[in-house]
DNA sequence: GACCGGGTATGAAATGCTTCACCGCGGGGG
DNA sequence: CCCCCGCGGTGAAGCATTTCATACCCGGTC
């Protein structure tokens, strides 16, 4: 990969010169996951950090009855598995490819020493750190106050943001994201989940197109986001 | 403050030498809050650091209809207000003083100064912010996964091992927490608490004691945290 | 001393969500 | 080619929690 993408792609090595370059690209390893594998699962010893190429892969904490909780879809230029790198415990979540997904993999030591001599890392690092922080925070407030309909909202309006194609005035999710995902990111059953999203559907709020969700109605999804249910 | 002192209370500091500690005391600003005083807003411009010295604070995030969810409990010698210095975006939380609280209070360029030259500091305020996702995202999963029960048997438990004194084969929890604080720490209403806080006293599993809770049987909490509730 | 606010206590009624049961569809593998 | 499994769809019943209503105790204060 040319200094030029690797920039690109990954904000974090925006500020790389080629000599730095040249001492990264060395410890880079190239890892390819099909759909459906598994990076690695929580509890697992965890010594490395992924650059994530191209794909997309959900971030999950399982129950011991076989249900999993999803706490974040990461697709490419995003960091994953960061967490273990910095209090050397276990993986903390399980992450699985939702589509074929190329990784840069990176080792611990590596790593840190790429962080001892570059504050700008250290800066954005620190910074990707706390935007998971705020996310789940969000998450956690979300689940407390507002109900499944407001909650379904909010989520497929974050879906949009972060993986939407324009298209006229319309938004096209571009993942393939099924029912039963949606259930375990919002925290509720699949059958909910598919009662509500009729209503949004006969309300002509979302529209559902072979397996992924558009947005018909920007407006009336933020608005059901956020009216609140207990007045 | 001395400096063996500083060392003592904030392991953040634990690597200082003579020197800069005397230039990290010049940016030091004592504060002093008493019971119930707010230290910070969610959604104030945040632009600095406290070092809590003895009290303990509540971080909440509060719903547009009054409630309040509690995030943390944070006592002597913890970081606060942290995440809104690495991303620069405003409070993600409020902030209380629970007690008579002094912390001392580091602004941001002082603080992000005092990173750029210390390693140590860095790894380590990576580790606190990697623990804040962590426990976060065990929150949340335990909202997903577990019923009042195990919720409130689980957080008793975690208060004893954070604020608990040794009583002889008892565990007294040595913050006043009152059940509408419970409540809104597990996600539940004052209600629900009361009534399974009745039935663990009833099992002879802990003990209100004006104002505190004392913790009589620990592993019967335990099983009660972890048992599953759907089989 | 009377009043009041905040915390605790408790029961009955209401309800949002889950559980369970069932159906149809489509696609991938034997 | 057919079978089965995972996904979407839907209604009825069940239930964990919330909501509501009421009461008591305590400490402060007017």
């Amino acid at each position: 990969m040319p200094l030029a993408t690797l920039r690109r792609k990954f904000p974090l090595f925006a500020g790389f010169g080629r000599s730095e370059f040249e001492s990264l690209e060395k410890c880079l390893v190239r890892r390819r996951y099909s759909c459906g594998q598994t990076l690695f699962h929580m509890g697992d010893e965890g010594g490395s950090l992924h650059l994530i190429e191209r794909g997309r892969v959900k971030v999950t904490i399982p129950s011991t009855s076989g249900e999993e909780l999803i706490l974040a879809i990461l697709g490419g230029g995003e960091l994953l598995g960061e967490l273990s790198l910095f209090d050397g415990k276990p993986r903390s979540a399980t992450v699985q490819a939702l589509e074929t997904t190329e990784t840069f993999c990176l080792h611990r030591k590596d790593f840190l020493a790429l962080l001892r001599n570059r504050f700008d890392i250290v800066e954005k690092l620190l910074e990707v750190l706390a935007r998971r922080i705020r996310e789940t925070n969000a998450l956690l407030a979300d689940r407390y106050f507002l109900d499944i309909t407001s909650r379904l909202a909010k989520k497929i309006l974050d879906l949009g943001d972060a993986f939407g194609i324009q298209e006229g005035r319309q938004v096209r999710i571009g993942v393939n994201i099924t029912q039963k995902n949606l259930a375990s990111m919002i925290g509720a059953t699949r059958e909910s989940i598919n009662k509500q999203f009729k209503a949004f559907r006969d309300q002509d709020l979302v529209r559902a197109c072979g397996g992924t969700i558009v947005i018909l109605n920007r407006e009336g999804l933020v608005r059901k986001a956020s009216i609140f249910p207990k007045p």
